[in-house]
DNA sequence: GGCTAAGCGAGACGGTACGTCTGGTCTTGAT
DNA sequence: ATCAAGACCAGACGTACCGTCTCGCTTAGCC
């Protein structure tokens, strides 16, 4: 959405560019509620109060409420969707820093409350369901699945796995645990994950 | 909530006897609206309009619309919270069939509505996801704790193994799936994430 | 209307007692608002402000602006609406006296506001013109016409003219002049129409 | 505000040549739109779409939408405004000639709505009801007037009377009627309006 | 024949108010 | 005494227009 401009800011100037500083101005706003409020109690009309925007300015550009938090959301976490892992050649080791970099965002009160917000959006909005699943989740899990695979050559994963399960095992537990809140998690709890995962799963 | 009344129906006309009537019309609307429109469409001016109760009533009983759902969610699943699992003997047929019975559940387009709704407010409110976590979670994970414990004994579980862990191992990948609507969710793939859990897991 | 709970606060609710204190509430604040900034810059949500009443307890009540401004303006001049005049013997005293009374109103800052605001409105919208004619002009009319006829039988008035016609002769030149503000509107104005329009029509 | 580009036209192209064509459409569209949804309805949104026109250029030369509806009434009755009366040596027939032409424009429904806005516009905004009092009213009055004294001097009439007066004694029943809708207005009205005047203020 | 200033269409902008909907509380009458 | 019915205050919803403000694009006259 944002990126669209890069190509033609050599020459043509954004006929939109004079949203841009509404547009940012909402997005901050959306940031901020969200942040001091929490998505149930986020209004619109607060939004365009606080940055200081007609309500019409914001539905003009994205449909509802929930587009508006997936447009934070996607500020706070998208810039890195899909990046690929890191390879140091040890993949226990490699898997543990993403999980624990994930960790660490889930435990951040900030994204935490947007996740949320979000998660919960997600539920009721199957619309909205796809447009996360095809931006973050699934980007994601691909840069996981190819550091697997760079894994399996390696000798360290067998071959006969299901990827997607893989990363399932990996990601489900973290995110079970944080969507029920049945018990925090650590950077130890992710090593454990990870070793127990890989355990079973040598050639 | 409901049982308070058993023990007083021996012998004195019940107080709440009338109650009890519109308890149940409401907890059926909410079922029923929950159903035709969804949780973030369901109002308690509809609730009451259909149980042909006042909103007052509603409110009399139950904090909020979160809490209404809850009553509809436990009267649909919570029969079996905590139930043991079947023990046969053979630890990996034995949460086959618990995960496939899960998996029925979220297949189920009734449940699947409910227990999003669910999920949703978990998120917002922290209060209910401890009366969730509480009455739902951690019962049925200790059942299945249980029944690992049980193949511990049979020798078919590694016993250096967390346990809390392993429930995880099972139940996360499924919820991850379902709640990101990634892709769908089998018996197939029930079987396959149980067998490859357990792989590994072997003394 | 504001008066029947009084006598009957002893014995029977009225059933309409509740809404009583609003639409007091809400008519007071319309009348103040009224008098403050004009009918065109007066708006629902500054009413509901005011009378500190929710915005849908006006709309149940009245389906406009227009509407609760009309109710304002019954209570101003809708008493006296219907009431006969004055009958000394002396038809031309008689009219005089009326006809100043009704200039005093149009001179009256309060109630030329309302009366504008009124008279505007019942350009835009037929059905109200219907309600204030009904309601209003045809009382008053036929309170003047009864006059006349009285005076007929007093051999002061020839009895072969259109009473309608000798009534809009009285009222449609002062309405005139007020409606187009083409000059001020004395009592001597009154005087001099009256003895005009009454010079032509003796016996 | 057209004539102006007259004495330029000659010499030097117009510098406003171009507006010319906007504000046409401008007052095309007003007239149309008016006759379609109304005054209350009519909206600058509407009017520059319809004129397929910037909203700037409207504003650019009317301050508001009375003002714009205001070139539309003086475009449709504006040419006539201050015509001298008929002069056929009969005094009551030239003016049951004038009343009836009135009559008719009244009874014409784009007239009769456009005229409506005007008077409900007049109400509100003292500014605008002075430039109709100069422009049309005061004219017509001063044409009539004329006539009047016309008659006078053929000794068809009076010549002690207020001619002010007499000029409301016509115009201002045929108002109010057609303003409060109180009954239809006839050409057998305009006769009988005219006679029933005269008859008092014979010399 | 190119240059520049203005007028222009289009429509985004910050706002206000609309009329509706729902939340959660309060009141009334019937049963 | 409890309930259904629904009025009450409150305030967010999404829409319609307001009057102002850019934006590029004609389109004249003027060099």
């Amino acid at each position: 959405m944002a990126d669209n401009t890069d190509e033609q800011s050599r020459r043509a100037p954004d006929p939109r560019r004079r949203s841009q500083r509404a547009q940012n101005a909402i997005v901050d706003a959306a940031e901020e509620l969200l942040g001091e409020v929490g998505y149930s109690r986020l209004t619109m009309e607060a939004i365009a109060a606080r940055a200081r925007v007609g309500k019409q300015t914001i539905y003009r550009w994205w449909p509802s409420k929930a587009a508006v938090v997936f447009e934070v959301f996607t500020r706070l976490t998208g810039a890195e969707a899909g990046q690929p892992l890191p390879d140091t050649g040890d993949l226990a080791a490699d898997l543990k820093t993403v999980l624990r970099a994930t960790i660490d965002e889930f435990n951040d009160p900030a994204t935490d409350r947007t996740t949320r917000a979000f998660t919960a959006e997600v539920q009721h909005d199957e619309e909205f369901a796809r447009a996360v699943t095809e931006q973050l989740v699934r980007p994601n899990g691909e840069a996981v699945k190819e550091r697997l695979r760079s894994g399996q050559a390696a000798g360290q994963l067998a071959t006969d796995v299901d990827l997607d399960l893989v990363v399932e095992l990996l990601n489900g537990p973290v995110n079970h645990r944080w969507l029920l809140r049945t018990a925090p998690i650590t950077h130890e709890y992710a090593d454990r994950l990870v070793d127990t995962v890989l355990r079973g799963l040598r050639p």
